[in-house]
RNA sequence: GCCCGCCUGGCGGAAUGGUAGACGCAGCGGACUUAAAAUCCGCAGCUGGCAACGGCGUGCCGGUUCGAGUCCGGCGGUGGGCACCA
């Protein structure tokens, strides 16, 4: 060591307590990332958001990595020369603070702003270079007076409805839910079961888009691929037919939905959903249908069907003609299985070639026809056992279609319905318009009057914002919209009569769709967007969150986004164009011998892996690795490991455990693994010696170094580039070795200038990752600089630098390694290969055969090809 | 049931079709220390061999290729999403 070595006992040289919150004021006093509405500063823009937080008082290491993955970015794009766009907020409504308010009597306002004011101490801990002049939160007036705007225009344009429909009901939240977000029959947030409920409320008209929202995910090139492919099945594009079955006894009909109208042939029953109107009309004169119907109401969705997989059915008596065979009819059922929500609430039977229709066929000993003959099958022996036919094949005892081909056949069918008038070919989707009326207070207010005379009425844009009235009581379940003695009565803005407010609020998915335009132009009091400087910035570069939010929330910021365009309010269609979803961070989870859970404080892990509680010495459990719950108590304060090792060190273990779509454990060990390499390159600056005038020539330690040091440039800009932080982290490790290698080697001319080269460079590379430590240790470098990494342009490789001296290139006999040549690069391929085959290991292999092949691969590899 | 992802040492993982296991964690051995901590050095896929050197090895089976963790086909396991979606 050139140095003296740290003596004992002393503290860590590098004080995290006293350097993290020193740069953070640097920033801060020099404004370092605030960014203007509409920039002139000419850089290229870029606009990096993470997913905002709902403010439940403490930040989770969720979020540590979802701040930390766009921090990355940000402060990258910006060394690189871009102006970033890097805001934070808060996703402030929802039900939390209305439980509070019912469990502890506080007001959901005060819970909520106290929460804030927690949570962004706490972020504000981790460096983030977030621009806080643009923090606002859902839940105040100044940004939900512009959401209901939005709401007004989107109405005024036809993209609003209000629709009397069954909805789900979720008696513990007391609120409606959409059908996506109703879960295994159950409330997504609550986990209540949900009941089928009639009600009239507010939906916005998302499937008018849906074809859009379908086509543009092609456009969507910086998206996950399984993201668009959720999106694509949640949308759920089908072509089909749609088409009118006549009752045989009545002239009332039946509409169906079908994708496999080449089928009906083979039909032999009609099947209708228990809420379709005609279960409602038998259900009137047949006590029977009706008890069916109450069963299938009462069962919820889909869980007891689940179990059991059972499909049951009432068949109703009535009987259905066939469009195209004179004189044969077949009976309606009522069935569980058959969706009201989807096509049209009916469906024809034919079980042969659907695997539902067939085990509802084998219940209930319907006839199964195959209609559909696979390829090289015999028309005389096919049958349909257990498993429905659904592939490829020539239609058959079907009449007019026979012998055609699938897709032949349902064009034929659909030209014959057309023709007879009795039906046509559809397009039909599987996404349903987004219900946004919640019975509860702690939500935007929905701006519309209810009149006697006049009906639903908009609320005047200079009336706006219908603001939230603050002296709300939660001593009753229900809405206290409802419940406050005068808020709701109002005169009609229409006609002046007594009227009433809407009692609803929004959804606070609406929140979350357009809270991304708002940053652009979080100052501007009077309209939802500032156009210049939405236009600037929009769309978001790099949006960065859980996968959780895959579907809901990106499908509605994309409507949301489409809605604002129609509406003149935004230019762009999308929202983000790119898009990274990153993993969960889960933690060991441990079980006393009583069986109740421990937090990793309050037991010892032994060198064994077993574990035993601190106290009592009593072994415990060491359960599976999972995602962190406090039911599980396998929760990691990010406070206290920030309290503990700094932020820089929580910032890097999260980076490095692993690559950042996948779920990461947080270890303890791991922590402190990081904690160590923070100390360990500090010192490696602390032992630099005095600066030095760059020397003309190096010698072999200082050449060596200097090649890792521009490769580890390289190397590192390409990891940060592509989203392979855990493989940035690892190159600059690399590095660390690299110098610690100088520091012990003989010292030669030059090499104090390459070490404090490497050193500088680690300070700029890691600088996205530990923005503090950079910081730091530049200072260092250069005490009279006064400049910060946070200013300074990304480091660039010498590409002179990234040539190696020599290569070793690997020698293969038949593909099998048998040794490797040093050569110099770029070598020709003769002198290559002359000084593979004299290799000894490789001649001894190649000794008595005859090189039939000689593959040479340019600074990688030679290969043999041998026979005899 | 449908759709999607993943499967590499004790662990997390790395690897434009070109020396599998970089880097880290845990482990082992050593140096320093009265001792410990910290730090530093070294070892480390499995297996045979004193060694030189060999055999096997990226879930399994097959294929393409001079060469496959990587490409193709099938199977298995696992995780996730959706779900009576007609």
């Amino acid at each position: 060591m050139s140095d003296t070595a740290t003596p004992a006992a002393e503290g860590p040289r590098y004080d995290f307590r006293a350097a993290e919150p020193k740069w953070q004021q640097a920033w801060a006093d020099r404004g370092c990332f605030h960014v203007d509405d509409v920039p002139t500063d000419g850089k290229p823009k870029y606009y990096v958001l993470e997913m905002f937080p709902y403010p439940s008082g403490k930040i989770h290491m969720g979020h540590v990595r979802n701040y930390t993955l766009g921090d990355v970015v940000a402060r990258y794009k910006r060394a690189r020369g871009h102006s970033v766009l890097h805001p934070m907020g808060w996703d402030a409504f929802g039900l939390p603070a209305e439980n509070a308010a019912r469990e502890r009597g506080v007001h959901p306002a005060k819970w909520t702003y106290d929460n804030i004011a927690a949570m962004r101490t706490e972020l504000k801990r981790m460096g983030l270079s977030l621009d806080w002049e643009r923090e606002f939160a859902t839940c105040q007036p100044e940004y939900y007076r512009h959401q209901q705007k939005l709401f007004l225009d989107f109405l005024a344009k036809g993209l609003v409805e209000r629709k009397e429909s069954w909805v789900n009901w979720d008696p513990v939240d007391g609120t409606v839910l959409a059908n996506e977000q109703v879960i295994d029959g159950r409330g997504w947030r609550s986990g209540a079961l949900v009941e089928k409920k009639q009600l009239s409320q507010w939906f916005f008209s998302i499937t008018k888009f849906a074809p859009d929202l379908l086509a543009a995910l092609d456009t969507l090139d910086r998206w996950p691929e399984r993201v668009r492919l959720m999106q694509a099945n949640w949308i759920g594009r089908s072509e089909g037919a749609r088409l009118r079955f006549d009752l045989a006894e009545s002239a009332e009909s039946v509409e169906v939905y079908t994708t496999r109208p080449d089928t009906l042939y083979g039909m032999s029953f009609l099947a209708i959903a228990p809420e379709h109107p005609l279960a409602a009309q038998v259900s009137a004169t047949d006590p029977k249908a009706a008890a069916f119907v109450a069963e299938c109401r009462s069962k919820g969705t889909s869980e007891a069907v689940i179990e059991t997989g059972e499909k049951l059915g009432y068949d109703t008596g009535l009987r259905v003609k066939h469009p195209f065979i004179e004189g044969a009819t077949y009976p309606v059922w009522i069935a569980n299985f058959v969706l009201m929500e989807y096509g049209t609430g009916a469906i024809f039977g034919c079980p042969a070639h659907d695997q539902r229709d067939l085990d509802f066929a084998r219940k209930y000993q319907l006839d199964v026809t195959p209609v559909v003959l696979p390829p090289g099958a015999d028309a005389k022996t096919f049958a349909v056992g257990k498993e429905a036919y659904t592939g490829p094949g020539t239609a058959y005892n079907s009449g007019f279609l026979d012998g055609l081909e699938v897709d032949a056949a349902k064009r034929g069918a659909i030209d014959a319905l057309a023709k007879q008038n009795q039906g046509e070919g559809v397009t039909n989707w599987r996404l349903r318009d987004w219900g946004v009326s919640r019975q509860r207070y702690w939500g935007c207010p929905i701006p519309i009057v209810h009149c006697d005379s006049c009906g639903a009425v908009p609320v005047p844009d200079s009336e706006l914002p219908v603001k939230l009235p603050e002296d709300v009581t939660f001593d009753r379940p229900g809405n206290p919209l409802d419940h406050h003695p005068t808020w709701k009565h109002v005169a009609c803005p229409s006609c002046g009569k007594p009227a009433r407010r809407e009692t609803d609020t929004f959804d606070t998915f609406v929140d979350s769709s357009w809270y991304f335009a708002r940053y652009c132009c979080a100052s501007d009091t009077t309209q939802p967007t500032a156009r210049a400087a939405v236009d600037h910035w929009m769309p978001v570069d790099q949006y960065i969150g859980g996968i959780e939010h895959a579907i809901l929330h990106l499908l509605y910021s994309r409507f949301f986004t489409r809605a604002m365009k129609e509406t003149g309010h935004i230019a762009v269609d999308e929202p983000f164009a790119g898009l990274f979803t990153q993993g969960m961070v889960n933690h060991e989870s441990y079980k006393s011998a009583e069986g109740t859970w421990l937090y990793p404080e309050e037991i010892e892990k032994r060198p064994d892996g077993t574990a035993i509680h601190k106290e009592t010495g009593a072994p415990v459990t060491v359960g599976r690795i999972e995602a962190m719950s406090k039911s599980k108590r396998n929760t990691i304060d990010p406070g206290e490991i920030i309290a503990r090792y700094g932020a820089d060190t929580a910032r890097w273990f999260i980076l490095s455990d692993n690559p950042p779509e996948r779920d990461m454990e947080w270890t303890e060990s791991g922590a402190a693994g990081a904690f160590r390499f923070t100390q360990r390159i500090f010192r490696l600056a602390e032992n630099l010696p005095a600066a030095s005038d760059k020397p003309a020539d190096f010698g072999a330690a200082g050449r060596t170094l200097r090649r890792a040091t521009h490769k580890a440039i390289a190397a590192v800009t390409e990891a940060w580039e592509g989203f392979a932080f855990n493989v940035a982290v690892a190159r600059m490790y690399e590095l660390a070795n690299a110098v610690t290698d100088a520091e012990r080697a003989a010292d030669e001319p030059g090499l104090g200038w390459a070490r404090r080269e490497a050193i500088e460079a680690m300070a700029r590379l890691c600088a996205p990752a530990m923005p503090h430590l950079a910081e730091e240790i530049y200072a260092l470098l250069h005490p009279a600089a006064g400049t910060l990494v946070a200013d300074l342009p990304w480091p660039e490789a010498e590409p002179a630098l990234l040539i190696a001296e020599s290569v070793k290139i690997a020698v293969q006999v038949m593909g099998k390694l048998r040794g490797s040549v040093e050569v110099p690069p770029n070598a020709p391929a003769d002198s290559v290969i002359a000084a593979a085959e004299a290799e000894p290991n490789v001649a001894r292999a190649l000794e008595g055969k005859r090189i039939v092949k000689r593959i040479h691969v340019p600074n990688r590899i030679v290969n043999f090809v041998i026979s005899g």
